[in-house]
DNA sequence: GTTCAAATCCAAAGCGCTTTGGATTTCGTT
DNA sequence: AACGAAATCCAAAGCGCTTTGGATTTGAAC
């Protein structure tokens, strides 16, 4: 029985090179058949608990690892989550996707799941979904930064691929899987907050708009000041990708106005640091003389010290969310529908954290 | 020879579900081998051309894409390139990060690789390095953040699976394939230059030194002070993950000391954000009361316009050097050497640019 | 019209795993 | 002691591709 697995063992193979060791050889060594070994390893109940044992004992003694592309041909999964995103495009995307599969990598990684990283411009996104999912090249994906209308959504639904939406699509939301912070009632709420200080003319430093969350952002702000009854001024609105210089340029553009605005609201804390060069470049100080509300994602280069550590003041006030947590949610969820495919389609809304930095005071009087 | 499809065909297998058409099918429609297929469309030469093209319009006709895991099963090649970081650990790496993959993500995509991306602390890297090369999951791997004497690349080279280290790990980098930026010349250039301005007290705000880039870096700034018969000052020298408080943090202490330095150099634009915000702080403007030179990596999201757009005067000057022109030239150094695992070892050295922008003066008389 | 390469194509054996359908053994019952 | 169900295990058929070793055809040379 054994005799075949001893030669090769007596060749040296195994103690000299470490060749890895495939299932027959295994299951030679232990005078079983491949089916039981398989079985043992792959924790199905009709093997005796007894072999199982002696099964996984053997595995890690003789470093056993299963071929991954074997296991993937025989049963169709790939053990692989798509994250299929733009990196040239929107370079703003950068920063706040690598802490988003920083969160999501972490689960992956407890699941047994790695991540395929494709870029690629939003308009072959489409054709590559497509390629992944007719070549079984992964499990599931997540779509990343869905503009309004986005028709990457349709697509997945029709290739029957798993995926998560990390953020929203549409103002329903029904027929697909997503996670999203509830940005309009942010932006609604730094909008109000600034109002209530007795501001009465606000910009926005806004995301491209094309882009859902921005768009929910930009209907938050305009809300509470309908509500507050301030007209909208076109001069005070800006959308663009969401990058330290635009948040310079926008707020120069801002400041020689004839009245420019006495409180700003920004997309993003890249920007806002834009904003705060800007002001300083203008002999003027954000908060005193500006204030400054932006939307914090947690980033991880930008304030390390959130939990324990130095428990700082943060410096902007903000709408915050952490973007590295939606990670691991969207994972998490991701991971269930791949593992349940037919349950109900879920979807989350967070509510982000109001948190009162140095960048927000009353209007200054003249 | 062409009913079994025929068959299947009429059962509307393909055009309605688009089911994916593997080889056999594909051979018998055209009512050749799978062998002589899968050679046409290889681009073996034993195969006559007019067949060949007979296979590749059939092929694309009925959308055949082969199946990755059968061929990476059959070959032992996975068109996968791995990238192992610790996106949690150090997270001065992210944003970095981000933009390497998205410069390397370009080459492979070009080459028909995909990126296996891993997130794991540097103590499981090597494990992971070691599991990756036994399960074939991938064709090569890039080594990030090399640490002065790092033991992973003493692991690669044992294993045989073909990398790349942006960065390097010792002082002669002689047995492995690297890409380097000429830290050591870049900040001993920055440094001569404040001291030909005049500045005689230098801080320096680097990266964490057990990273070979910050210790590279503390040599040139070391040697250039030497050079100008300036003691060293421990009290000037900050070294810690590259993060913007960081930066903070480090210049409220800088100018805290009875003597506080004239002008600084830092590792990054991420922690240099932070030096600025805490001059502003303390009411001093960057360039005119302190000056900064930064070393930039030209981070997507805080200069957007390098290539035309707006050519603005840059804030920092700085000493220069794209971490994703980086990723680019590392990708293709390494599909090279998978290409051809027999070549001698490449390696490459890059200047950095210094560019001069708003943050350095001469000192300030009192 | 042979002959012999060169050109072209093919059957079949893997690659390493999962899984179906069955065979064999074990064990409590009668 | 015999019986049937439960427990345990197995042989073999894929999964879809590459590739070896060989068969067949072509075409130029004699």
């Amino acid at each position: 029985m054994t005799r075949n697995f001893n030669a090769l063992w007596k060749k040296g193979d195994f103690l000299t090179t470490r060749k890895a060791i495939n299932l027959k050889m295994l299951s030679q060594t232990l005078g079983l058949s491949q089916t039981t070994v398989s079985r043992a390893l792959n924790g199905f109940p009709e093997v005796a608990e007894k072999t199982r044992a002696r099964v996984i004992e053997a595995a890690e003694r003789l470093n056993y690892r299963p071929s991954p592309s074997a296991a993937s041909l025989a049963t169709g999964k790939s053990l692989m989550i798509g994250h299929v995103v733009s990196l040239s495009e929107h370079i703003m995307i950068n920063p706040h996707f690598a802490d988003f599969i920083a969160g999501a990598g972490e689960v992956y990684g407890q699941n047994g799941y790695d991540v395929l990283l494709r870029l690629a411009p939003l308009e072959e996104q489409e054709r590559i979904y497509r390629d992944l999912a007719e070549d079984q090249r992964v499990d599931g994906v997540v779509v990343h930064g869905p503009l309004t209308g986005d028709s990457r959504i349709g697509i997945l639904n029709g290739l029957g691929l798993p995926f998560v939406v990390h953020g929203r699509s549409d103002e329903e939301g029904a027929d697909y899987c997503w996670m999203d912070v509830n940005n309009r009632r942010a932006f609604h709420r730094a909008t109000k907050f600034l109002l209530d200080l007795g501001h009465l003319r606000i910009g926005l430093i806004n995301g491209l708009e094309k882009m859902n969350f921005a768009d929910r952002r930009r209907q938050g702000y305009e809300v509470a000041l309908e509500e507050a009854g301030i007209a909208l001024d076109d001069r005070l609105l800006f959308s663009a990708d969401m990058v330290e210089p635009y948040g310079y340029r926008a707020t120069r553009a801002l400041m020689e106005l004839e009245q420019p605005p006495t409180a700003i609201v920004v997309a993003s804390v890249l920007p806002a640091m834009g904003v705060t060069r800007a002001l300083a470049d203008l002999g003027l100080r954000a908060g005193e003389d500006v204030s400054i509300i932006a939307f914090d994602d947690c980033l991880s280069f930008l304030q390390s010290g959130y939990k324990g550590s130095v428990p700082d003041i943060p410096f902007f006030t903000a709408v915050r969310s952490s973007i590295r947590e939606a990670g691991k949610r969207v994972a998490r969820m991701l991971l269930e529908r791949i593992d349940n495919p037919q349950a109900p389609l879920q979807s989350e809304l967070w509510e982000a954290d109001f948190v009162i930095g140095q960048t927000t005071a009353p209007p200054r009087r003249h």
